[in-house]
DNA sequence: TAAACATATGTGAAAATACACATATAAAAA
DNA sequence: TTTTTATATGTGTATTTTCACATATGTTTA
């Protein structure tokens, strides 16, 4: 259900299509949701039936035609009520890789380091290129008058990365005590 | 498809109830994975079919009926074989109050800085609950051999909540700023 | 005295999400 | 020269997850 608020949040700030709907999903919303493009397709096709965009068809040459979506007022409106008026719903998370932490003690040390290791990789790069992107787009800090949400939720996605790397290298060091031991 | 490890895992460690593993989601499988009760009860009647886990019903004359779940050695076979040798898959998160948070800049500011400030209490007692279960199940720091996962995680769970609360009050500070202006 | 909470396990149906696949073309990289 | 990447939007199906509800009883709280 909420699907449709992250893309009408959107949607509020620019006309867009169902790709780059896509592509921000991947580069800002990714700190806080996540969804399949398909997904975001279908939702999109639900939400102009009900009315809450509209979209035009936009031909072109040498790739695929494009939907461009707009919301209307009525989506506006639906979006609104929901921010004021709707209860928080608990956070929904599914992290496969501590998942795996939580049964470290059934592998190899040196294993379980492994799994630490690439992960590490993983959020440094993350976090090097959020850092890049804020940097772009936010330089010292200055954000325009529509771009406050992501100013701040950017910024809560450094820390989570800061945050789980400094965890990463505190549990290799009570991994690697283990394997001394 | 892998909450059934995160049983199997549970169940690798304690025999357990569907009750209780709900109890033990809540209380520790909460840093890393969410389930609703009628899906685990759901996911152990089909892995019983499976022949990964066995029960055994135990009469109770005030409280219903339990059943009793162990692991078994395909059960246990199964578990190790998706963490050594299965891909580890992108984390998955749906956090309500950060979709709001993105959107910020489209209520009062006054509005957004109770939704940080109501989220804060919510960490701060999370943040409790967790230390408070740290220091009695590893008093300084020390762990039993099977508990070395509810170590690490537990511990991401008390940093991520500290790491959250921070963001918070950087968060609440801008949006100060922003309401003198 | 009534309501809520803890114990304990589910079913039926709906909604959300993911997976495999389909289509179409150009540019860039291996 | 073949593969990959980027552009762009979907369908059909399967799986996962949630929601509303059901059952049954003892204790605690308002």
């Amino acid at each position: 259900m909420a699907l449709r608020y992250a893309l009408l949040g959107l949607l509020a700030k620019n006309e867009a299509t169902g790709y780059e709907l896509t592509q921000q999903f991947k580069e800002t919303v990714i700190h806080f949701w996540t969804a399949h493009h398909t997904q975001i397709y279908r939702e999109l096709l639900k939400m102009e039936e009900e009315g809450l965009t509209h979209s035009k068809t936009v031909q072109q040459s040498d790739y695929p035609d494009k939907k461009i979506y707009t919301i209307t007022d009525k989506g506006f409106a639906q979006l609104l009520e929901w921010m004021l008026n709707k209860p928080v719903n608990v956070p929904k998370l599914k992290d496969d890789l501590l998942l795996r932490v939580s049964m470290f003690h059934f592998i190899p040390t040196e294993r379980a380091i492994d799994f630490l290791e690439k992960s590490k990789e993983h959020h440094q790069m993350g976090l090097m290129m959020t850092k890049k992107w804020q940097e772009e787009n936010f330089p010292k800090g200055t954000y325009g008058e529509n771009e406050l949400g992501e100013y701040l939720t950017s910024e809560f996605g450094i820390r989570y990365m800061e945050s789980w790397l400094s965890w990463c290298n505190w549990a290799i060091k009570v991994l690697k005590k283990k394997g001394e031991s």
